[in-house]
DNA sequence: AGCTACCTACACAGATCTGTGTAGGCAAGA
DNA sequence: TCTTGCCTACACAGATCTGTGTAGGTAGCT
């Protein structure tokens, strides 16, 4: 869905202003990504937003119509593809943990915002909901590849376990305001991968993570 | 903190009206807790909870203060004490999921009430917070203590791990709106419990669950 | 210079929310 | 019967929110 074309009503000039256009954009979007995500959703207006960025409200109306479209793409834009790598699967499983766990230490984790937005949303026929499902499958169908590349045995039923996991972790980190419980929840991954055949990479707990 | 005292002012009377008290404080409690937990805290104004149990604004502002007031006394209120049970310790754990899982097939269940007004309300300082950071950790104890008695290895971690799976089992049928995640999170756990050297009940994962 | 597209500032409609103020009804007990 | 306490109905203040309407400024392109 590219941006800044919809205005330009097919005059077959080849879209000056649609950088200018995309950057405000990019801009509208990471601020509002910054305060839906860390005062959440429904905490914050769009009047919030706007005045955040230093742009009217008029302007931020003319690149999204209305809050569920601004709410729609903040979710859209979180859902990243996740990058390739180059390590092996149960390495690549067991930095997920990890990362969260970072994430939190450093102050930049409160909650899952898809799950989050699930909740504050509050409706099942939201798109937000569509996403959150989206996001969910994807993680879980990319523990299920990594999986299967370990040869770890019933890899499907496994991977859904792995997952339950990571969310479950992301929720006691928000709750308990402890950043361990990523380690807790990549203890509990790394028992289940030896239960199901694959073995840890080194350690099987600790782990160098510096930085 | 018992409600109808308050507003005596130890004139000596004893309490003629405390019942009836009692009676509208539980009336209001009920009605919010059905629409804080189903539609959201935030999406659910006063007017709305008041109209619904069929009182003037006015009354239900003489039994709580202020919603804040009302939303702490809904977490409250969900923060029952844990039957006890003469059930073995493994079969209590298990149950846990089961019960859950059974909860959300019967419509009875949008995630974690504590983990929600932690989302919804943002603030790490309110009352909210604390509450739900109290449930957590006696669910963690409880699992403790169960796992000491069936004599696991390194309970206190186990349990921990315990409860993040029973909360990431919440979080994922709530985004998926798939009970079976429940099913799934006991199997790890019937995995992790089987790592500590605790046996299962009977059967490793079936478990009849009729009704 | 003139045109066009985008932007700002600002007001406003209309809905919603929390919390209070007031006047009066009604039932129980002295 | 009279008082007291609780309730209702209703209005309202004041804040907030989404979304729109309008008038005018400004920068780039022809």
């Amino acid at each position: 869905m590219p941006a800044g074309q919809e205005k330009c009503k097919q005059v077959g000039v080849p879209l000056p202003r649609a950088s200018a256009g995309e950057a405000m954009r990019a801009r509208i979007l990471e601020t509002t990504d910054r305060l839906f995500y860390r005062r959440g959703i429904r905490a914050v207006g769009v009047d919030t937003v706007a005045a955040e960025i230093g742009i009217s409200k008029r302007t931020l109306y003319n690149y999204f119509p209305s809050k569920d479209a601004l709410v729609v793409a903040y979710l859209e834009r979180r859902f990243t593809p996740i990058p390739a790598s180059e390590r092996s699967p149960v390495v690549q499983i067991l930095d997920a943990y990890d990362r969260v766990g970072r994430l939190f230490a450093a102050d930049a984790l409160r909650g899952c915002p898809f799950v989050n937005a699930v909740t504050e949303l509050a409706d099942p026929t939201h798109d937000a909901a569509k996403i959150a499902l989206g996001f969910k499958e994807r993680r879980r169908l990319w523990f299920r590849e990594l999986l299967v590349q370990a040869k770890a045995k019933d890899a499907d039923s496994l991977a859904g376990q792995l997952a339950i996991l990571l969310d479950g972790a992301i929720v006691q980190m928000l709750v308990r305001n402890d950043a361990g419980m990523a380690a807790v929840a990549r203890k509990a991954a790394t028992t289940l991968l030896a239960a199901a055949g694959v073995k840890p990479a080194s350690a099987p707990t600790r782990r160098r993570a510096k930085a």
